[in-house]
RNA sequence: GCUCCCAUCGUCUAGCGGCCUAGGACAUUGCCCUCUCAAGGCAAAGACCGCGGGUUCGAAUCCCGCUGGGAGCGCCA
């Protein structure tokens, strides 16, 4: 095996903001297509961007990827460590006459730019320095000699071939008036140094990819394979923005949202496995194929994302449930002691709640010392009413020693035989004095986890409403 | 404005010339279950396959035009 034929991918996030939804889509591309093909997957920060690039946000990113558990064999990888590699491509171009200095300044440009847009024409630099032969002093930019003629045309894996007229394109910038390198360029050099086989990136890219084929083929290097994604949007069909709501994948872990539904979720929008929608992280690389990733842009659906989630939270065991609830239920200022109470207390709302902090809400009745009422709850169930039912029952469960469900039930069955209520009447007065809402699992259920202790303080601050 | 890309139920998608009276999933509605709410089960509704032309015995599937949406056109990435 030569390490020619060998799969190698890069994700390329630059370090401007923290890893989001269609960051975490491409680099989930990219990582499932590597561990396809048994390839290697690179992590590589372009920051050469300095003004806006920070530190925070690189740690940021790569906690996001550990998080949905993408991991990378190599990197990550600086472009700010490899501006001298930048600066030796560029000399060679110069050197080669494939690339030239520019003296036109920045508002000249900006002038020319807008007079042509308004001209109703696609601004494009005018060529002007092309042929210079002088070197004046001054500050200068540094562009490639781009074909003025001809076409550039590529082989996308998810949009097939594409030709680009040269004419359309201009003579692009690769070296700032600083001397450092423009993005297209350092893309081109990392990605030729670094050996990758398939860019696959968002498709906000596929319009620059023939001005980096040009780049390629100036130094006669092997171009490789593109794979342009679909975007992702939000439900006005416009590219996901901090407008739709949470765009950060921390904020989707914040949410309690599994690592891996985010994951199997984000796979499915664009990419497809007969008429399968869950996924195990195992079974997506086993699955996975490119050639099958649609075309068409699709819009992000929370509603969808909380139910793979819950399918994906049913797989786990009341324990391990119970373990990731709990950091939940401590940001609700709730303390936990009793790992078993707390394992019985979620394993009980288990199938009522979506996300991890759904779960922390709606369990959080189990570990309060006072139960608030909720007002049209008590209004409707806490009357003189209820509160009978509830001394009735409060007399009979007091002498249980403690509350199993059995038992319990009993009691209820007692009560209402006694007093002709229906099971509603008596099951929902009880219901709001324990959890102070109308909404909760089996109440006999509710009961025995409580305990009996918690039952007879809640049914007593209940009568005394 | 110019160039490039895209176009199947509200949403994610299957479909790659006849198997489609267009399949599945989320959401929605109804029923069952039932102490509430969920979960689960069953069922329904929901797409004249953006529009208009071709090609073909036959088109959601191929071709052209149109319309709509998106992206790019930076000394940002």
């Amino acid at each position: 095996m030569n390490n020619k034929s060998k799969v190698r991918v890069r994700f390329a996030p630059s370090p401007t903001g923290s890893l989001h939804i269609g960051g975490a889509r491409t680099a989930l591309f990219n990582w499932l297509f590597a561990r396809h093909e048994k390839g290697t997957f690179i992590l590589r920060i372009e920051d050469t961007d300095r003004e806006r690039s920070t530190e925070e946000f690189t740690k940021s990113i790569m906690d996001g990827m550990k998080w949905l558990g993408f991991d990378w064999d190599e990197g990550p990888y600086h472009q700010t460590d490899r501006m001298g590699l930048y600066r030796e491509h560029v000399d060679r171009l110069m050197k080669e006459g494939k690339a030239y200095r520019c003296y036109c300044s920045a508002e000249e440009l900006e002038t020319k730019r807008q007079a042509m847009l308004a001209a109703g024409q696609k601004p494009k630099y005018d060529g002007k320095c092309r042929d210079r032969k002088d070197q004046p002093e001054g500050p200068y930019t540094i562009r490639l000699k781009a074909p003025l003629t001809g076409i550039t045309a590529i082989d996308d894996i998810c949009r097939g071939h594409i030709e680009f007229e040269n004419k359309e394109l201009d003579d692009l910038i690769i070296a700032r008036s600083d001397g450092t390198p423009t993005y297209n360029f350092t893309v081109v050099v990392d990605d030729v140094t670094m050996n990758i086989t398939h860019v696959i990136r968002g498709d906000d890219h596929l319009n620059n990819t023939p001005r980096q084929v040009l780049i390629y083929e100036a130094f006669d290097y092997p171009v490789p394979v593109f794979a342009h994604l679909p975007m992702i949007f939000g439900a006005d069909k416009k590219k996901l923005s901090k407008r739709h709501g949470a765009t950060a994948v921390t904020e989707y872990q914040a949410m309690g949202y599994l690592p891996e539904a985010v994951v199997n979720y984000l796979a499915r929008l664009g990419w497809s496995y007969k008429d399968q929608e869950i996924f195990s992280l195992e079974e997506m690389i086993e699955k996975f194929d490119l050639n099958v990733v649609g075309k068409s842009p699709s819009v992000f659906d929370t509603e969808k994302l909380g139910w793979v989630n819950g399918q994906h939270l049913a797989k786990y065991s009341d324990e391990r449930v119970a373990e990731m609830v709990i950091p939940f239920l401590k940001g609700l200022g709730l303390e936990v002691n009793d790992i078993k109470y707390a394992a019985k207390a979620i394993a009980s709302e288990r199938e009522r709640g979506r996300t991890l902090k759904e779960l922390a809400e709606i369990s959080a009745f189990y570990f309060r010392d006072h139960i608030d009422h909720d007002l049209n709850a008590a209004t409707k169930w806490l009357g003189e009413k209820g509160k009978e039912v509830l001394r009735t029952l409060r007399d009979g469960l007091s002498k249980l020693p403690d509350l199993s469900e059995p038992e319990v039930a009993k009691v209820f069955e007692a009560v209402i035989a006694e007093t002709g209520l229906k099971m509603l009447d008596v099951a929902q007065p009880v219901r709001v004095a324990m959890t102070g809402t109308t909404v909760s699992p089996g109440i006999y259920l509710v009961l025995s986890i409580l305990g009996r202790k918690r039952v007879l303080e809640r049914l007593d601050k209940a009568i005394a409403y």
